[in-house]
DNA sequence: CACCATTTGTTGATTTATCAACTAATGCGT
DNA sequence: ACGCATTAGTTGATAAATCAACAAATGGTG
């Protein structure tokens, strides 16, 4: 993966690079190979022998994005979200590249960023939901969905608004919500929290 | 010239970029090929396929900004630097372009901005002295030389002193010089200014 | 609708960059 | 002076990027 031809990952950086400057100043649909390969400074060619078109280039731009999100936020095997630190990093990851993960989620009609968090949090938090012993009366799919779109939505939601709160604020909140539905142990002692 | 395959002009760049930052924090002789290579983020070989060593790529580097310098501030035929205009955009790009020729010129021991330099005003000089005729009395390769001397030493000394005085002063100082020594058309009138 | 320009993909021949492997040279410390 | 590690160049096989030329599709304008 990462012993590549160094002229490879060249091409493909200038043209994703290119890609996202263009989505930053004129909507998707618009676009054309030509100004990509302009932008990025190579031959048209170069830009199919990387991506058959326009469609590719935007989901590999959307997964590269998302790999290096994952990298960079959980470190450990098994991309871990369910700890304070995992997800205090994530959003300011998020934070530091919203120029990027604005432009995705504002662009309507593709829901790939969407749909991608949501896969690699569905294998997380349903890893996570093993290792902790669900209530026996909650079904496992249903509750893993149901965390995973609150985490996505929040997120977007954060995004979108650019950033109304500060990522510790998000977290602080975000750890809370998560302890009212028991699914973390109480940071202090065992009280419920909604009688 | 310019109708190149665009990776050789790539290549070139990245590497005459790379030798570039190495110089502004390294003496030259202390930097090597690998760290070229690595900096520019191209293979070693490839290094070799442009430039023959680093002496090489030292001088082709500054053949490349000298011709760039050419381009940008005398952009009429025969290079004319007789001009108040040409004086002016050529004091103010190399202001721009500080960053480079105070490394150049302050690398200790090579004189190779001073000889291009030179030999490219030699040949400005000596055009316009002979399309404005020359005082009987006067030697041209003499006085050529002697003007040549006095406009590259003073860009030297601006350069090298960090740039004191703001282009516009140094184009209104040096072209009063140049009046004083009668090889200019003075601004007004034609009174002596040495009586 | 028809026209025209632009864009889209594709192809094959060519050029360039990459990599690994090698020898020679240089330099550095013991 | 002797090893020892790094650097300097070189080479040949391979992979990638370039370019030009092509046919097909698209899209706006009269």
């Amino acid at each position: 993966m990462s012993k590549m031809d160094r002229r490879i990952q060249k091409s493909r950086q200038a043209i994703m690079d290119a890609f996202m400057k263009l989505m930053s100043e004129q909507d998707f649909e618009n676009i054309t190979i030509n100004q990509i390969a302009e932008e990025a400074n190579v031959n048209r060619g170069t830009v199919y022998l990387h991506f058959a078109d326009k469609y590719d280039l935007r989901d590999q731009c959307t997964d590269a994005h998302m790999n290096e999100l994952i990298r960079n936020c959980m470190p450990e095997e098994k991309g871990q979200l369910t700890s304070k630190a995992a997800l205090l990093r994530t959003f300011e990851y998020l934070q530091r590249h919203a120029s990027f993960y604005s432009i995705m989620l504002t662009s309507r009609g593709n829901p790939i960023f969407r749909n991608r968090m949501e896969a690699v949090l569905q294998q997380s938090v349903s890893e996570h939901l093993d290792s902790i012993g669900l209530d026996r009366t909650l079904y496992k799919d249903i509750t893993v969905q149901f965390l995973v779109s609150a985490g996505v939505g929040l997120l977007e939601w954060w995004i979108t608004r650019s950033m109304p709160y500060p990522a510790s604020v998000m977290v602080e909140q975000f750890w809370r919500l998560l302890e009212r539905v028991q699914l973390q142990v109480p940071d202090e002692g065992h009280k419920k929290v909604w009688e």
